[in-house]
DNA sequence: CCCAACGCTTGATACAAATCAAGGAGAGCG
DNA sequence: CGCTCTCCTTGATTTGTATCAAGCGTTGGG
């Protein structure tokens, strides 16, 4: 296996994610990733599948390759929250306790590159930086984790959507079409339904909707079809989000 | 310095900590208690004083000895959100990047068994098994915080006061109090104001106030005064809390 | 002692977002 | 082609929570 993919973002040569990822990522031996050649499995799944459970334990790890992961978690009456969002090359998976406690499952189209469990635990003996890198990684998901709960709590509507296309925007966007300062103008895709976005923030599709049609109004973004935005300035937006310069 | 205090959460042989951590907190070896002893520097902080701000890095680390420390997060505007509770024997401080991204405030008086900085990545090097408890510390946070971002973003005011008051009993309550089940009778102190309350809930103090009157006019909670309460039935709490028996 | 400050509660009112409801655009399919 | 289905938008109305406002009890200081 091509070891592009073996690297996903976690264990990597891989350029993409050491780029994303600077120091986290740093580079294995060639005999390291021969081993990781050894156990690891490609796997496709669908849009809306079920890829991690909170019910049974999840036997494998795994680098994203491609496309965006929700991890939900459902109240008994069906009301649903988003806890976080996962785009390659992230990693998914606990080291430690094998049991998740929320929902894992395709939003779109995406690629994993699977560790069985009991391999990977092997991997962490074996190479101790490995697990110095999971950490790092979980530190800035629970700083991630923090922000979205400033979000959920203290933010309006407008400046909660506002706020999501800035973090798609920063993670998925095809920087500087053409503009003299890369940040002046951003396209990005939206890799999520209106019901997921409700789902992320706290809020109801209708509201969602409206207030896309808000940002659009004000010219704040323009929309070029459900699915595809472009932001002619990325401090308008940001200003929208409540965000000030110096925030992520 | 007695060991107790060296101990907190984090590197202990207290048995405070062991019972509320389990095998996180492994027993240490009597010279490396000894290395502890060295380096530890005791500190007492006032109600509302800050502890570590996002602004200057912090040069220490530290674990909770008593009291009750706020994690902040606040907009431009003054819009403020509590993103996190640390109680004794929680470990305060980032192991990576010493900048905080969140304010930390005493909500009560606090003891703190400060680490400094330089020393503690020494002790990480030296003792590898610190960095693994110390991950595995994260890993509970994240839960923790994404456990939070349901509450945020899917509960009512109602549910919301009412899930603070479980994880209030379930941290820090007196359990049993002659009930032939412990679970039958809690009682349980605030230690934070009703401002705290609403900035941990996303709420105003006015709504925070309203729902606990009507909590206690539906004989969910018995308010003995403003600052402690006793739960009838954790039962019909967790029931007011949108939580069904399985969940934590 | 009085007075101010603080934390908390309660009431009246306003408003943002939810809910209820309808319809349009596009995709997939017989 | 017509059909259904999903996703999205928009409008009308309701409702939960915020906001504005007043007052109570306790604490601490002059």
């Amino acid at each position: 296996m091509d070891d592009r993919y073996v690297a996903g973002g976690l264990i990597s040569r891989c350029e993409h994610c050491a780029v994303r990822n600077g120091a986290v990522c740093g580079a294995l031996k060639p005999d390291e990733i021969e081993h990781l050649n050894r156990i690891v499995r490609r796997r496709t799944v669908k849009p809306g599948e079920t890829i991690l459970s909170d019910e049974e334990p999840a036997d494998f790890l795994a680098n994203i390759v491609s496309g965006v992961i929700k991890l939900t978690k459902t109240l008994s009456d069906g009301r649903q929250q988003i806890v976080g969002l996962q785009f390659a090359p992230d990693f998914l998976g606990r080291a430690y306790g094998a049991s998740h406690r929320y929902f894992a499952e395709a939003a779109t189209e995406v690629e994993l590159c699977c560790f069985p469990r009991a391999e990977f635990e092997k991997l962490l003996v074996i190479y101790p930086d490995l697990e110095h890198r999971l950490f790092e990684r979980t530190l800035r998901e629970l700083d991630a984790a923090r922000e979205w709960m400033v979000l959920l709590g203290r933010k309006t509507a407008e400046e909660k959507v506002a706020s999501f296309m800035v973090m798609l925007a920063r993670r998925s966007a095809i920087i500087g079409c053409g503009g003299k300062d890369p940040q002046d103008v951003a396209r990005f895709m939206m890799p999520l339904t209106r019901a997921d976005i409700a789902d992320c923030l706290g809020l109801t599709i209708e509201t969602v909707s409206r207030q896309i049609t808000r940002l659009k109004v004000q010219s704040v973004v323009r929309v070029l079809d459900s699915r595809s935005f472009l932001v002619p300035s990325m401090d308008r937006l940001c200003a929208a989000a409540g965000l000030d310069s110096t925030e992520i």
